[in-house]
DNA sequence: AACTCGGGGCA
DNA sequence: TGCCCAGAGTT
């Protein structure tokens, strides 16, 4: 697909702002990302991962404390509360370990479909598109897909790409949704997809 | 499909 | 001040 092989060329470092290969990690990391900056989440998980490594620290840690720790990552008091009742479950039915299967990840709390592809993706190795606003957006925009849903994107993407360019798509579509194709106002005048572009097709 | 959960950065 | 941020859960 000519619009990947462009992107790749222009974001050739393109990767995860949440640099977190440990499975639980990342999986906490990606659950305190939600409407949040991935510069805050790494600012607090920086200082958080130094002392609470593992579920059973969490647990220990528990709901007040770890509430004051994550304050600044919004939503503070649910994200809390899915963490410790994710940690519960991760030690009672996963013997501590972060399982590395859809259905199993999207049973934990505070984990949708969007972190579940990422934890896949990016601490497995299995190929899979997390769907966020950026990827919603971008593909739209683009004229990838026209799915009502994440879920219908997720599968628009998958349909259109090799299996191999899975993870990294979803990489690719969210660095250029940061750098070029804002929300309000996309820089679609420096923006190296424009003449494969749907939307700025429309608006030129 | 619409709504709520929210602190913090930035214009 | 107002808008926005690597979403998820509930109704």
């Amino acid at each position: 697909m000519k619009i990947f092989d462009i992107l790749k060329k222009t974001y050739p470092d393109a990767r995860t702002a949440l640099n977190f290969s440990n499975p639980f990690e990342l999986l906490i990391a990606t659950i305190l990302s939600a409407q949040c900056t991935d510069k805050r989440v790494n600012e607090v998980t920086r200082e958080l991962f130094k002392w609470y490594r593992t579920p059973e620290d969490y647990l220990k840690l528990g709901q007040e404390e770890l509430e004051k720790q994550i304050r600044s990552c919004g939503f503070y008091h649910n994200k809390a509360k899915n963490i410790l009742e994710t940690c519960r479950i991760l030690v009672k039915e996963f013997g501590g370990k972060v399982p590395s299967n859809i259905d199993d990840l999207m049973k934990l709390p505070g984990v949708g479909r969007k972190t579940a592809n990422v934890v896949m993706s990016n601490a497995f190795g299995i190929p899979a598109i997390g769907v966020d606003t950026h990827v919603f957006r971008v593909s739209h925009r683009l004229g990838l897909s026209d799915g009502k849903t994440p879920e219908r994107v997720e599968e628009d993407l998958m349909a259109l790409l090799p299996v191999e360019m899975w993870s990294l798509s979803h990489h690719l579509l969210i660095y250029h949704g940061r750098n070029i194709c804002h929300s309000r106002k996309p820089q679609c005048d420096r923006c190296p997809v424009n003449s494969l572009c749907r939307y700025f097709l429309t608006i030129s």
